[in-house]
DNA sequence: ATGGCCGTTGGAAACGGA
């Protein structure tokens, strides 16, 4: 069983490569970040001939997720039961579903923008409103049932995970309270915490750090190397258990127009 | 050596992204 997460950066800028990738890679499941789309707008039909059930939650011009399957889409549910507002407008930035026996989440993690910002204790008290729906659903569906948080987390949780620490000096992504409340959401829902799986190395990456999964559109980041490893996996011990592989599909980031990147790469995970 | 982006809305230019 193959599941992925991808932000997309657009679900209609990206349709034309995700059809591509989804023939060639075969996930069965895909949890997609910002889509910017609605619901009418989701591209579900290109989807459904390629085999795959699909649920949306989007208004339009930012955010929005989705989860792809066929395996199964079960008791989807839209957003968090604690999620925080921002500028009184509960945002389309979660959506979990059950697939294939495995609960899964797909988020969309707020940027934060700036440390003090109101974007910022925004991120942070999502993360909070994130680790509530884990401890609930991880005592609700139980230790034997595969559990996961995908996305876009918007942390690096270490400083390995981003291409130099020293050029993120005071920036967000790296603080100590965005990876506190990232560790929080791992240590304090559950008997056990969740996992971090971190991407193996691949062939085409140049040090022993782990892959990035993002990578900025300016400055060239992609081919420099600039990246960040913000898209995370956090999986309980049973669906830890049944990790056969890791990894970053870096083909994906690669290449122009017509079938243009996003500025993310898939984070693909491999079970027995 | 330096600077180099993209998608969206709306129909120009501003915003968000990280």
């Amino acid at each position: 069983m193959r599941i992925a997460s991808w932000n997309l950066n657009s679900a209609k800028a990206r349709l034309p490569r995700m059809v591509d990738w989804l023939a060639d890679r075969q996930p069965d499941v895909l949890l997609a970040q910002e889509t910017k789309a609605t619901d009418e707008s989701w591209p579900a039909d290109a989807f459904a001939e390629l085999g795959y059930e699909s649920a949306h939650l989007g208004n339009g011009r930012w955010n929005g997720v989705a989860i792809l399957s066929r395996v199964g889409l079960e008791s989807v549910t839209r957003g968090l039961d604690a999620q925080p507002l921002f500028e009184d407008v509960v945002e389309p930035r979660a959506i979990g579903a059950t697939c294939g026996g495995l609960r899964l989440w797909s988020l969309y993690v707020p940027n934060g923008r700036e440390v003090g910002h109101l974007h910022y204790r925004y991120k942070l008290d999502f993360l909070a409103a994130v680790g509530a729906q884990a401890a609930t659903e991880r005592a609700r569906f139980g230790a034997h049932t595969g559990f996961g948080l995908l996305g876009d987390f918007n942390v690096a949780p270490h400083d390995d995970d981003v291409w130099d620490i020293t050029a993120f000096d005071g920036l967000t992504h790296v603080s100590a309270p965005e990876r506190q409340a990232v560790t929080a959401l791992m240590t304090d829902t559950g008997d056990e915490p969740l996992i971090d799986l971190s991407p193996r190395a691949s062939a085409d990456h140049d040090d022993l750090r782990p892959p990035y999964t993002f990578w900025e559109m300016r400055m060239l980041g992609f081919a420099k190397g600039r990246g960040m490893r913000i898209d995370l996996a956090l999986v309980n011990p049973a669906l830890a258990q049944r990790v056969a592989d890791v990894w970053v599909d870096r083909d994906a980031r690669k290449g122009a127009a017509p079938k243009a990147p996003s500025d993310h790469a898939p984070l693909v995970v491999d079970l027995d």
